[in-house]
DNA sequence: CGGATCGAC
DNA sequence: CTATGTCGATCCG
């Protein structure tokens, strides 16, 4: 049974209005009376009302999810789930691997120290990162005291704490810092994995060998120099993987390290009491649907295994199963230039409805993304429009190619176009993203053919990355060759010349359960909404862009179709698979669709396929 | 694939 | 008055 009192609803609201980071580390006083303060402020904003909606849509879908447990719940064997449960920890335990030293460091409130540097008259002050009428990037210790927070918006910040000080950000003065700090990480693990620009995990084993340190004073040392060198205070984590380096990093924080004893025992008991919300990849929606079946801590989902179990598909039972166990990848590599797999520009402006001006803005991102592409040295194959109505709601429109894209005027023309099927609108952000990336810095190899002549397996140079085409000259990227063009706006499954470019070969089990037993197969939950779309969505565009949703082949066979066709029984053929059927018109339709959603999931499943190719490729 | 969601910094 | 920008992952149809 569900409880939706309407002391519960708001409950929930005045915490979802405090921000994301409230959990972080910071002396809050009285939390309860910070989010009331917060709450008052944002009554009656249209920011508010957006978060309402929210709110009420995840409590409908925690009653969906309750309900579902409940049936499943019925119908089940507790015990007999409970012992299957306890034999994957005991599988899970079995390959628990403790003998790498993983550190996580992470950077004292990062651009508010910068800035104290630069200007030592902040010391001791509350002050925030960025402008009032905006959001903060980052809090002073002091100013966390009142309860402000990375992310908040200016104004509410200036309602906690009146006296707070906004400064300026300087973020390539933070860059360089960040440079010289992770030059300085680099060499205690020439391979550690920065993530952002003040953080990053360590793999210290072989220098704590090489250098017959104890992790300890390996990290003490390390963090010594950060600060000699920089005047900047780090904190830092010791544990055996990279989820627990980084919750312990937060344990002393600020200037403080903390080692996880690398024991089964200590690490049971470290988990046993831990919010769930410190797990990475639990957010304050997971935190709430988990909530809702009692877990609370790490521990709990040792207690609720039963129900995780009979849930999985909504929160991962290996993943929390491996949470509860402290266990979790201790692999740490830098990220490579080519798995990249976006770029992007957006702008937030005040609410917009003219057409011209939001059209300006339109054309000041595309030009920003431009910019960003040329300099970075990519193109893209799909672009994708998003979009903010002055009511909060986000949308994407997205639109794909036949060769590659990164220039203004095809960013904007397109953009429009999207923007377009929309009309009208009032928007408050408007952002542009390409995704399908080349790379056109991996360029460099002469001598590889086009994508049709029979290539071999493409360069061994670059660390293989075969999803990729390889090598084209940038000049050759907008002058694509016409078969190409031509498969990729009819075939609906095009794509596998490009794998059988790379010389995969293409095989989808008839039963494509993700492999587990690698230590990567875990995920964090991630549950789907009982409702796509709230009811209030959006002020009736023209379309929902019908056709545009289906390969161009299927639209004009759609319109064949509902030319020329009786209502009576006939014999017809599926475009998507071939198969012969008695049906009419709507009957076709029904398999069409349910086609094509089965071949857009055997396209996801090849992808997905590839990119563990990649990766087993990759692994040095 | 396109769209929506969630999460991290 | 006032609520970011950039990216990756995942799920669904």
């Amino acid at each position: 049974m569900s409880v939706p009192q309407a002391s519960q609803d708001t409950a929930s609201l005045v915490k979802r209005l405090a921000g994301p980071s409230v959990t972080k580390a910071g002396l809050a006083k009285d939390q309860t009376e910070i989010n009331r303060i917060i709450a008052e402020a944002s009554k009656g904003s249209k920011f508010y009302d957006n978060e309402k909606r929210k709110d009420k849509d995840l409590t409908e879908r925690i009653g969906v999810i309750l309900k579902h447990r409940d049936d499943l719940l019925r119908n089940a064997d507790k015990s007999k789930i409970e012992r299957t449960v306890d034999h994957m920890l005991t599988e899970l335990e079995a390959r628990r691997d403790l003998s790498q030293i993983i550190v996580h460091v992470d950077m004292d409130a990062f651009y508010a120290n910068v800035e104290m540097l630069d200007n030592p008259d902040l010391k001791g002050k509350a002050f925030g990162v960025g402008h009032l009428h905006g959001v903060l990037t980052t809090a002073s210790y002091e100013a966390r005291k009142f309860g402000v927070r990375s992310g908040m918006p200016g104004f509410i910040a200036k309602k906690l704490c009146p006296d707070l000080i906004f400064v300026d950000i300087h973020f390539k003065r933070y860059s360089e810092m960040s440079a010289v700090i992770m030059d300085i990480f680099k060499q205690y693990d020439p391979n550690m994995y920065p993530a952002g620009c003040d953080e990053g995990y360590l793999n210290i084993t072989e220098y704590c060998r090489a250098h017959s340190l104890s992790a300890d004073i390996c990290v003490q040392e390390m963090r010594a120099r950060v600060h000699r060198e920089t005047d900047l205070t780090v904190s830092a984590g010791i544990a055996p993987n990279k989820m627990l380096a980084k919750i312990c990093s937060d344990k002393n924080k600020p200037n403080g390290q903390f080692h996880l004893p690398f024991e089964r025992d200590a690490i049971l008991s470290f988990m046993h009491d831990l919010s769930i919300r410190k797990i990475p990849g639990i957010g304050r929606v997971n935190e709430r649907l988990l909530e809702s079946i009692g877990i609370k801590t790490c521990g709990d989902i040792y207690t609720y295994r039963a129900t995780v179990y009979l849930m999985d598909k909504y929160f991962g039972l290996q993943f929390l199963l491996r949470t509860h166990l402290g266990i979790a990848s201790n692999n740490v590599e830098p990220v490579l230039r080519e798995e990249r797999k976006s770029i992007g520009a957006e702008r937030t402006f005040s609410p917009l409805g003219d057409k011209e001006q939001i059209l300006k803005k339109l054309e000041e991102v595309a030009v920003e993304l431009e910019n960003d592409m040329q300099k970075t040295g990519w193109a893209g194959r799909t672009l994708t429009l998003k979009y903010k109505l002055d009511t909060y709601q986000v949308f994407t429109r997205a639109k794909s190619f036949d060769r590659w894209i990164s220039k203004k005027g095809d960013l904007f023309m397109n953009g429009k176009e999207l923007l377009m099927h929309e009309w009208p609108v009032k928007l408050r952000l408007i952002g542009l993203r390409m995704t399908k990336l080349k790379d056109l810095r991996a360029a460099e190899d002469k001598g590889i053919k086009r994508f049709f002549s029979a290539a071999g397996p493409s360069s061994p140079a670059k660390r293989q990355k075969m999803g990729h085409r390889e090598s084209m000259e940038p000049e050759e990227v907008l002058d694509v060759s016409d078969e190409y063009q031509e498969d990729c706006e009819s075939m609906p499954g095009y794509e596998e010349h490009e794998f059988e470019e790379a010389g995969l070969a293409i095989e989808i089990p008839d039963d494509p359960i993700t492999e587990p037993g690698d230590t990567g197969s875990s995920r964090p939950p991630q549950s789907r909404p009982s409702k796509p779309i709230s009811s209030a969505a959006k002020p009736m565009s023209k379309k929902p862009t019908s056709t545009a949703q289906k390969p161009r082949s299927m639209a004009t066979q759609e319109k064949d179709e509902g030319g020329d066709e009786g209502e009576g029984g006939r014999s017809c053929v599926c475009p998507i698979c071939g198969k012969s059927m008695e049906t009419d018109n709507s009957g076709l339709n029904a398999h069409i669709d349910f086609c094509l959603s089965r071949s857009a999931i055997l396209e996801a499943q090849v992808e997905s396929l590839n990119r563990q190719k990649e990766r087993k490729g990759k692994k040095r």
